[in-house]
DNA sequence: TTTTAAATGATATGTTATATCATTGCATAT
DNA sequence: ATATGCAATGATATAACATATCATTTAAAA
């Protein structure tokens, strides 16, 4: 992603927190552009060691979990349960409204990719999770893959 | 679930471990009937401290985590990714080949409800893999979601 | 029985996550 | 501007989780 996507994204996640009425501070704005700069699921002790190495500075480890969580919350990077890892949300600068995502995660180079759910296959778990008389909370889907380049070798 | 299930599953997974030229050990089968006996998830170290109280043996962590990884290879537990814990398969007795599987998970009180995708379900969320140009290569959806009983509540 | 490989145990240690309390910084009202 | 109060962050310690290494036991096969 380039630096002014980044910017575009920045700018954009400064809007949509304001409208909600949520703080994006300076620490999480840092995080959120190192988040969105690597591109990749990142664990809070990774994100602590680049951002300890990037500003010569010392986060300490909870508050990466914070500051995490807060982005998550806000919709504005996504956490990877099954790697328990976070990654920027690839969507953030879209005006348009998306639906649920579905995670293919390259079980060997790690790679992610996020992509979009059609409504109609949304509505189908969804239907599933009715019958079973539960309610769904957090539509994510995480698949263990290959992706195309390791799928080859 | 009752002994005499418990029991039947157990026999179910001594046959299907042979077939596949698998030892299902005593260490291996106590564990398993632990957790079939448990209907929850649990985490190896709630495995550990479960059998220990139980056997007034001494299982090591180690230990633990091996039998149970085991255990989902055998396709006897499952995984769940997303809280790191393991679940007795909700099939291991039953004849007929099953699908993959979307699990339940109520964030609330923690029960697992263990359904089958339609096969149909399953080509959908296939076919955004592959035009991804991913392969998919372990089919498992966990879902955040709130059991009958919390959700009234 | 002897041999061999797989399974388990003992132990240590690395890694990840969180709890608690102190401090800082920012928004609001005065 | 300044004071006040709450949210955010930092410092620190420790709990919880996961794995690495090597020794020992167990069970299958020769």
């Amino acid at each position: 992603m380039g630096v002014q996507e980044v910017q575009a994204c920045l700018d954009s996640a400064h809007q949509r927190c304001s409208e909600s009425g949520l703080r994006l501070t300076q620490k999480r704005e840092q995080i959120l552009r190192l988040m969105l700069e690597a591109e990749a699921p990142l664990s809070p002790y990774e994100v602590v060691d680049l951002y300890n190495a990037q500003a010569e500075q010392s986060m300490p480890p909870n508050s990466a979990y914070r500051i995490l969580d807060f982005l998550a919350e806000a919709n504005l990077v996504h956490k990877l349960n099954s790697a328990n890892k976070y990654i920027a949300c690839s969507h953030i600068a879209c005006s348009h409204p998306h639906s649920a995502s579905q995670f293919l995660i390259c079980s060997q180079c790690k790679t992610v990719k996020e992509v979009m759910m059609e409504p109609k296959l949304l509505k189908e778990i969804q239907k599933n999770v009715s019958s079973a008389g539960f309610k769904m909370r957090h539509p994510s889907v995480e698949l263990e893959c290959l992706c195309g380049d390791c799928s080859e070798s």
